[in-house]
DNA sequence: CTAGTGTGTCTGAATATCAGGGCAACGTTA
DNA sequence: TAACGTTGCCCTGATATTCAGACACACTAG
């Protein structure tokens, strides 16, 4: 059993930011725990999860949009 | 509808440059073609399908892989 | 009440990145 | 051959981002 969420179309910062958020509280993990584990800082993911990481990520969301492709995220099994 | 490509799922910079030239091609567009149509410079998007365009990517898929999650691009209808 | 946890937010400094311009190499076509 | 389109790559200045550290607030447990 997979136990699948639905998966999450991102198409803006907020949304990235926001299934982010699902999946890092899902694990049980605060943000402290998070930027711990990935060697990045509390206030970035802070940020992130609020969708004021702003630039960067909208240039490649604005490249696929006019390319027609559209990003997923879901739960893997890697 | 149209027939959908096979996902690309995206775990390094490099894989989602090689998705974004897959994209490009398919659509007919040169560098400049979508420079222009995305308000973007074409060394950027050199860079970009190349994979150069790393922390930024890297910190986010780094996020996603601490959490289990992952980035898939595909065609869209929209 | 008090201590601890989680998160948002601020500052300033150090980095990373992007845009713009240009040039070389390559393949294709006339 | 020459002209053209495409792409990789270089440089520079300007901009955006990240980090560390700190603090405030809300909430909860003891």
């Amino acid at each position: 059993m997979k136990t699948q969420g639905q998966p999450f179309r991102i198409y803006t910062p907020a949304s990235l930011g926001a299934a982010i958020r699902h999946y890092r509280q899902q694990a049980g993990l605060s943000q402290a725990d998070l930027a711990e584990r990935t060697g990045l800082n509390r206030t970035y993911l802070s940020d992130l999860e609020q969708g004021h990481e702003t630039e960067q990520v909208k240039r490649i969301l604005r490249v696929l949009k006019q390319l027609g492709v559209r990003m997923t995220l879901e739960e893997a099994d890697w």
